[in-house]
DNA sequence: TTGACACGTAACCATATGGTTACGTATTAT
DNA sequence: ATAATACGTAACCATATGGTTACGTGTCAA
């Protein structure tokens, strides 16, 4: 759970995060394409997020596709965030 | 909202969180006591928290009574989290 | 009134973080 | 076959972060 908040503790990947809520299962080179950064900078973003259980990925050839995984953000929200958010 | 998502990365602030949700109204010196950390370490974290919102404080002579401010969570989870944890 | 207590500030330090450029590899299209 | 495309790795860099020690200030109690 800790890897979970520090991952939406970065705006740019909150903002993928939003990206892929719009649209799900973008290539880097799209989500690049938002993005204020070099391809590498959002793949760093991406691995975090990754690591993190929040986005799961698939190639499809040369391409990476990138899918939300909204349930680690649920379980943070059942287990820690209800709490004081009543 | 940056500076919510931000102070909640941070594992020894969401147990200060913790704490204070337990206990409301602690000083410095209660809240160090359980933290594996020096004074200035746990100042630091809280002043973190009360720039963020989530914590509120209020001298009492030479005390500083802290106090859990959830609404920046409920903030969070209303306009952020809740679209994820459907 | 003087000593202990509770908090504050400044300076410093090691490591983590968020980015970059340069180069390499695998896949697709012409 | 070859060139463009899409992604990956390595090395590097500046700054942010999470901690420390040393010292200072205000308040309470004996």
């Amino acid at each position: 759970m800790d890897a979970v908040f520090r991952a939406l503790a970065d705006p740019t990947r909150r903002s993928l995060l939003d990206d892929l809520f719009k649209e799900d299962g973008q290539t880097l080179s799209a989500l690049e394409a938002r993005l204020p950064m070099t391809r590498i900078g959002v793949m760093k973003h991406l691995r975090i997020l990754e690591t993190a259980g929040l986005v799961t990925t698939k190639r499809r050839g040369r391409e990476k596709l990138h899918f939300l995984n909204a349930i680690p953000i649920r379980l943070v929200h059942d287990r820690w965030v209800s709490k004081y958010a009543e």
